[in-house]
DNA sequence: AGTCAGGTGGGGGAAAGTGGGGAATAGTAG
DNA sequence: CTACTATTCCCCACTTTCCCCCACCTGACT
C-alpha cells in the first residue's frame, strides 16, 4: 500500500478509493481511528490480525483498545469503488471535501490536507529523511 | 547497478529505463524519494526488505516513515521498458525533460541533470575522491 | 547492405474516476 | 397508519488517464 492520492467527498459524502488500494485492501475493509488525527483504513486479513493481538492482550490493556473499536466501521465500496463513512469518523479526522488517501506500508491512511500537510513536510526534510534511512541501514 | 545514462521523459510522462538496469532491478520496482533531492529505485526484493525493517521499528519510528510510503509508486515498465513516473515524484526530483540514471550500486537514481551536476563534480574531484578512498580502507 | 536489439513516438481502447438521477429503506411528525 | 424527509444504495452517462500495441529510428555487429 503505497502511494498518495486526493480524492474528494462528494455531496452524498461518498469517497472514491483509488483502484490500486482496492486491489490490496479486498472487497470489504475497516476504517477506524488512526494516530495524529488521521482515519487507517485495513483489510480483512490486516483487521483479523489485529484483533487477535488485541485479544492476546490482558484485560487491562485491552481496556484502552475500547475507543479503537466504538469507533470503526466496516466498509464495502459500491460498484464504483466508493465508501460512505460514518459521520463520526469524518468528524475525528476532520474530512470534510478534500482528502489525501495515502499509503502507509501496512494500511491505508485517510487525512484531512492541512493535517497531512506539516507531516509531510516534515518527512521531507532532507535531515530527517536521511535520518530515516540510516535507521534503515539502507 | 552501475553506469549512468540520460534520457528524456517524453510528452506522456514515460521515462525509459536502459536494459541494464532492468535486468537487475526486475520487472516490477519501486520509486520513491531519495536523498540531495532524487529519486531512487529499489527492485522488488530490496523493497521488500525495506518493508521488513519498517514492520519491525517502534511504532513511534515508522510514523516517521509515512512520507517514505506515500510518496512511493510500484512501476512495472511496459513492452519498451518504459515506466510512468507519478506527477508528486517527478515534481520532488524536478524532472521535466532530461533526466540523468545512474546506478548507485544498492539502487539506481533518477536526477535532473542540473542537481546531478555539482554532485557529480563534487564526487570526481581528486581531494574527495582520495578521501572517500581512505575512508574505505581501500 | 542486412539484421538485431535498444530506444522513441503516438493512436486508440479499456479502465479509472466523477457526477447525478432515482428507487428502497428507515425515521419522524402529524 | 400515512405522509414527508433523510439516508443509503444501485445504476447510468460522461470525461480523463493510462496502458497496450504497432511503427519507426539508430547504432552495433556480421
Amino acid at each position: 500500500m503505497i502511494g498518495q492520492y486526493q480524492h474528494s467527498i462528494d455531496a452524498k459524502g461518498r469517497l472514491f478509493i483509488p483502484a490500486k488500494f482496492r486491489e490490496e485492501l479486498g472487497e470489504t475493509f475497516y476504517v477506524t481511528i488512526g494516530l495524529d488525527g488521521c482515519l487507517s483504513v485495513y483489510s480483512d486479513t490486516k483487521w483479523a490480525s489485529l484483533i487477535e493481538k488485541v485479544e492476546a492482550l490482558p484485560l487491562s490493556k485491552a481496556r484502552s483498545m475500547r475507543t479503537l473499536f466504538a469507533n470503526a466501521a466496516k466498509c464495502e465500496p459500491d460498484a464504483q469503488g466508493r465508501i460512505l463513512i460514518p459521520a463520526k469518523l469524518r468528524e475525528y479526522a476532520k474530512l470534510e471535501k478534500e482528502v489525501i488517501i495515502t499509503g502507509a506500508s501496512r494500511c491505508v491512511e485517510l487525512w484531512n490536507p492541512e493535517r497531512w500537510a506539516p507531516i509531510e513536510s516534515e518527512g521531507l526534510d532532507p535531515e530527517n529523511l536521511a535520518a530515516a534511512m540510516e535507521e534503515l541501514g539502507f
